[in-house]
Parts: structure tokens; sequence; C-alpha cells
DNA sequence: ACGATCGTTGCAGAGTTTGCAACGCATCGG
DNA sequence: CCGATGCGTTGCAAACTCTGCAACGATCGT
């Protein structure tokens, strides 16, 4: 819708996929060098890039402190972290806490395994949505129509042979998961990895939230992990009663 | 520089202090409504901000993971990070990576004390610049006219009576910081916890983060935590190693 | 049912942004 | 040692984008 502004916010996932010059930038936004230049310095004012002594550009401090800040505000993150943390003391292995906005299902907030073995997975990073267990549960509940229409728009990328391959497979899922208010992966984004996860509810029954427990092959086999399932959706339940008591806002899909 | 770009990141840190209205923003900006609401579109269609489902504003997720890339392409978190966990397995208590950008100080990593105690700290949070360890060490290495510049431009908050002063003391401070080649906070910033810090140096020598460990006083007393020192220096110094042996770029001021 | 509040859209004027060309500066090779 | 090349930077005028207004529609509360 404007222009400048779309330029220059372009600018920021190109500078994450790591530092760059002024032509560089020019470039591959497609415009003169001055106006890249004059979009930079903008940026710059407000910190969200900063210059390397080479004179480089690369995302800056300002970007991810405001990140920071907007993770604090999440009202389910807060209420949720003491019962991932107990959960994961009861059971050992990592817990994770994901929402789903605009597309994108990312974690939120982690407790990492007590094993040795540990599962890669950062806070803030997009969760792949297409076999991750939380990621079910919160398509899930979209409405319908919704749910078609996005689960048409994504990729099946087959990182395993159990990955979900298509759109058709992928609903199919879904509305099990729907039905039985639970969701597992196995194997579907790592071979070795198995999850389960339980939804977390707002006052409107609505899923605001989806944790899991993940769990490497040689810690736990998928039928043992199983056996956890009634305990993470007693701790899901937990959170979902408190979430709704005190909620100020929903967070739901637009 | 570009006054739409202004605009547009200006609603960010605003939207950080929590959601927001289309009106409120526009107040905020001094804007028209229909020219804040373009402006919120654009930054909705590049995810940085959401659309709750009361229709207020708030930071996106886009930001987030942005942040999450920011962070993880920092090489020198990449290095140290395996230090400070051997170094919090054989002291316990919290340990702090933190680098400085344009007049600003921030944790870019941190590993949780394994006493039960612990201190309130995030990734991504800007740190008590004038009384921090970390940050004394990190401004000791600029240029002493730029370090002027800085010193007279800062606030001074009494967080607590041991707490910088003024632009003098601070000096003072990193003068005596700068030759002896380490620092610490003793209860200048929360009344009851002490910190001890190192340098992690470039291959051209200058400072391009700082680690920490920090200690309530009810675990261990100052003079207990001062005898960490020589530990915490040579596990900087190892970082400083691996760290010069293969610098793609260094991290410096502009 | 009515008024108030808030988000949304088309429009024309105003102002900002854009790309060009020229400059300064450093690096590199002859 | 000097010219050539590449980079970031700045003034400028034309062009296009953005701005604020006013009017509309929807939603909420009384």
């Amino acid at each position: 819708m404007s222009q400048t502004v779309d330029r220059a916010l372009s600018i920021l996932p190109l500078l994450a996929e790591g530092p760059a010059d002024l032509g560089r930038v020019a470039d591959r936004l497609g415009v003169h060098k001055s106006t890249a230049l004059r979009l930079l310095r903008t940026l710059h004012e407000h910190g969200f890039v900063y210059r390397q002594a080479d004179q480089r550009y690369r995302l800056g401090a300002r970007l991810i402190s405001l990140a920071q800040e907007a993770m604090e505000n999440l009202d389910v993150r807060e209420i949720a972290h003491p019962h991932l943390v107990r959960l994961n003391e009861q059971v050992g292995h990592t817990v994770h806490l994901a929402v789903h906005e605009e597309d994108e299902v990312l974690y939120i907030d982690k407790v990492d395994s007590r094993y040795p073995v540990r599962m890669y997975s950062r806070i803030g990073k997009p969760v792949a949505i297409t076999v991750a267990a939380v990621a079910k549960l919160l398509l899930a509940d979209l409405p319908e129509n919704e749910l078609r229409a996005v689960a048409e728009k994504l990729d099946y990328p087959l990182y395993t042979a159990r990955s979900t391959p298509n759109a058709e497979g992928f609903l199919k899922e879904l509305a099990k998961v729907r039905e039985q208010g639970w969701a597992t992966d196995l194997g579907g984004h790592e071979e070795s990895i198995n999850c389960v996860a339980a939804p977390i509810r707002g006052a409107d029954g609505r899923v605001v939230a989806a944790m899991s427990v993940s769990a490497p092959n040689v810690v736990v086999t998928a039928d043992e992990l199983l056996t956890l399932l009634p305990l993470v959706r007693r701790t899901a339940d937990a959170i979902s009663g408190e979430y709704s008591g005190r909620t100020p806002v929903k967070e739901v899909t637009a």
C-alpha cells in the first residue's frame, strides 16, 4: 500500500540472510543506489539496521529488543510458562508452546529436555506447519473455508517418509485432530523424533495456543510417549482454565 | 530522512507498549487516521504487525522470527555458547553474553543459574548501561573522544546507593576497567546482586563482546564471587582465541 | 431505534520521493 | 607514481506517491 515503507521493510528479511553492502541492497530491491541509501539511513536511525566496521549493513539491536517486548506481552506465554516448567520436571522431555499467526506457527516458549540428547528448535522459529503436532491443533481450529484456503496454499515438503504429502492428506489429518482434541507428530519432521500435543483454549473455546512434548526415539518409543498424553492434556487444560479466567483480549486469527 | 518510513517504524515501539487501535496510533503519530491505517496495512502485509480479534494491532510474528535470525547470525554467539554452558556447569551461577551497538548494550545469550534464586534478565533486553559489568567493558574499549561523548549523553539512574552517579564517576570507573582488563558490578543495579565480567576480543584486539557471571548475595558473597575471576577470564580468552581464529567480519562500533 | 464511535474508501492537492549525474574517496594494477 | 575502477554520497528537478479531507458503512451501547 505504501511503496516507500514496503521497500524499506523488504530490506530487513534481505539482511537477515547476512550482511550486505549498499549495492547489493539496491540490486535486490530493484532501485537506485541513492534510494536504497536513504531507506537504509532511515532504518538505521531507528536502530533496525546496524552498520558494521566494513560499512556493510546488518540487522540491528532494536529489532531484537522489540521482538523481546513483543513476546513478553503475550499473555498466554506468561500464564503457561510455570506449567511448562512443571511438566518438564515431571516428564523430562522438551516442552514447547506455540501460537498461530497469519499462516505461520511459531514457538513462543520452550523448556529444554533434561536428557543429553536435545532437539534443535528455537523460540521464535517458525515450525514445520504441515507436520508439527502443535501446528495441526492450531490449524484444525480454523473455520472450514479458511482452512481449505490455507491448506491449498501451503507447500508440503517431504522431510521424511511420514511427512504429510499434500493438502488432501493434511485436511484429513486435521479433521481427525479436531475430533480427538489432541495431535501427534510421529517422525513426520525428523525421522527419529516424536511429539504429543494438546490445545490451549480461550474463554470462547477457540484454540489460542498449543503445547507439546517431544522426545527422540532413542530415549522413549512413540508408544511410551503416548502414555504421557493424559498428563499433557491435563496441563493444557489447566493453562486454558487460568487463561480464560482473566482474558484481557482473545488471540485469534483475523 | 524518509518521512513515510520514519512514521511507519515509529509505530512499532509504540505497539510494543501494548496493543493499540487505529485512533490511538494516529494520535500518537500525529497524523490522520487514514494515513495511520495505510501505514499499518503495509506493516501488516510484511507481518510486522498483527491484527487481533478485537481489531486492535499488536506486534507481529515476523518481527520475532527476524530477530531470531539476527541473533543466529552473530558469530560471537555461536562460538561463545558452548563455553558459557561449560562455565555455568562449573560455577553454577547465571552466565551472560552481551554486545554493544549504537549506545545500547544488550544480552545476546544467557545460561541460567542452577540455584533456585534466579535473577531477572532476558536475552535481547538492553542492560543498565551505566552500572552493568559487561557494559563497562564494552564501553571502556571505545576511543577516548567517542567515549566522552557517550558518557555525557547518558542518563545515570540511581538504581541503588552504589550505582554510578554521573559521567565523571563513570569515566573514572571505565579507566580503571580498561587498565585492569575486567569489571565488576557490586550491587550497582540491584542491591543484592554482584557480577564479575571479562572481555572477549577480536583479532585486532578490540572488544567485541563481554561475558559475566552473576550471583545474589544470598548464595555467595562478593568476595567469593571474585575468586571466580580467573576462571571467567580464562573462559573469555578461550572464546577470544576461537573467535579471532576465523573471524569473517569484525563486530565493532561504526 | 437512534446516536455515537470506529474503521474504511475515493479524490485532488501538496509534498515527498525518485533516479540521474557528478563528486570524493579508497583500492588496485600498471 | 599515476590512472582506473568501484564504492558511498550529495543536489536537483521531475514525477509520482502520499496526505488529509469528507463521506460512507458497520458495529456497539443506550
